[in-house]
DNA sequence: AAACCCGATTGATCCAAATCAAAGCGCCTG
DNA sequence: CAGGCGCTTTGATTTGGATCAATCGGGTTT
């Protein structure tokens, strides 16, 4: 009936976890090295999305607290960092990479909920359990929060439970978008949506604008879109063929006619 | 190309916006008439979802302070709340009816983004816009808040914040589920998941626990799982045949295989 | 009770995307 | 640099659900 996916074996932690960054390496002369370094000293100064996520909304002060209770974590590509069922002990703040986030059918059905990138929570959930999988698109760093600390948190710094609030309704508005994609609009609507989704969720970081990173596998894409492998390549072809797109082989789309790629994405 | 559904047009509020319930209409013996009266009293002592929703935490002095900043709001059939797109100036807890919730493709392609049942929370979004429509499916009564107001109200009773942090993470859950239904289930698995759903969140209300009504057309069921009318009508009568529920004539559908159905709508 | 309306059902046909099946193409690795 | 491995692309065929088209109630109006 459905399409399955390959699902990894749940891959070991990120070797640094908990270490501090000056134990984790020989020093060499490097921007890498100076970069870690600073953040063993102050991590989050040198942070990549210290002007992002919840830490924007904090002063140095409040950032040294929630620095107090966060611990780093690393997963090299296709890494797990937690299984939906199991038990939710902790949040993560996304910093550097690209996280995907699934459920699977007993089958092997998958459906990618969502991708997750730097500055994005992930593990947000009133629930006891996770109720998705978190996996590595390519390597990845995070940082860690134990729920019960960061909920001790609230108290101290209340601005951080309106935050995430915010975070998470605005998660409940893009999960509004996705349903209407998956449940109304048709395969070349949704790469446009897809690409379009990439492309404002890259801007930030990105510096070339027509030119959007694609970290992902197209099975990955078409597990996020509700198609197969085959429907993505396809479809991207078309697109290219028609002109709106063109294809890089360093895993990057770039758009030549945002225009029509937008109004496919939004059913015109 | 896609599936069109009828929108309808904006209804307008229901008349008792604003009134007291005394001055709606003539006082006549009867139980409909003496809750509406106690109502007008101490209006949130005889709600039907006293014990439900956000009402559940607070305590009868907290209650008292939400309810002062509460104005009642009645909708027909139909009647629609807010649209998409609309400046969103409130949010609205609904205590009696169902509601639906929707966005639309500019050719008229609706995906119903959930349905709303009593003590549910509509229009939570830190947006400044609705982003769906909502309209009413049967009679709905609701309480209505204004946004300012309620966000004032959270630094005198902050839990309130928290509540609404737990409501929109189940919210989310909910979402995730729905997007692998949308993306990765077939048309006998979408139906069976929708009537377990439907079950589970009526069971509260109901008496009878495997007579479960569905108050909405196959039209709207068929918006809310991606499909269509004909699709919804066919495998619900495949579903009949097979023995695991029965149709009444009363907008009730009677579930006599649990078991079955429960495996269907899980993907085995 | 005949006429009408509107949603639900059932039937016939069609089609977009899935499935099945080969190549192609980097990219490691020996 | 030959061979293989995993991902992507392209092609042929199938199919689940959409579309098109009646028909069928149940409820309301006249």
């Amino acid at each position: 009936m459905g399409h399955v996916s390959m699902a990894p074996i749940k891959a070991a932690w990120g070797s640094d976890i908990g270490m501090s960054a000056s134990e984790s390496a020989i020093v060499v002369k490097l921007p890498e090295a100076a970069r870690r370094q600073a953040e063993s000293r102050s991590p989050c100064a040198a942070c990549p999305i210290r002007h992002q996520a919840v830490c924007s909304v904090l002063d140095d002060g409040e950032l040294l607290r929630l620095n107090a209770i966060r611990m780093p974590a690393n997963l090299r590509p296709n890494g797990i960092l937690f299984d939906e069922g199991e038990p939710a002990g902790h949040v993560y703040n996304l910093t550097e990479g690209t996280m995907k986030l699934y459920k699977l059918l007993p089958d092997g059905r998958r459906q990618i909920t969502g991708f997750v990138f730097p500055g994005d929570f992930l593990g947000l959930a009133s629930h006891t359990e996770y109720v998705y999988t978190a996996e590595a698109v390519n390597e990845a760093n995070l940082c860690r929060f134990s729920r019960s600390q960061l909920k001790a948190l609230f108290k101290e710094i209340p601005k951080l439970e309106g935050r995430l609030l915010a975070i998470s309704q605005d998660e409940l508005v893009q999960a509004h978008n996705q349903m209407l994609l998956l449940g109304r609009k048709s395969a070349k609507e949704r790469l446009a949506s897809f690409l379009v989704m990439l492309s404002e969720r890259t801007m930030a970081t990105s510096e070339t604008p027509d030119s959007i990173p694609v970290p992902m596998s197209r099975n990955d894409i078409g597990d996020y879109l509700g198609l197969t492998t085959e429907t993505v390549s396809r479809t991207l072809t078309r697109l290219k063929n028609s002109g709106v797109i063109s294809i890089g082989s360093d895993r990057k789309i770039n758009v030549s006619d945002w225009d029509a790629l937008r109004e496919m994405a939004d059913g015109f």
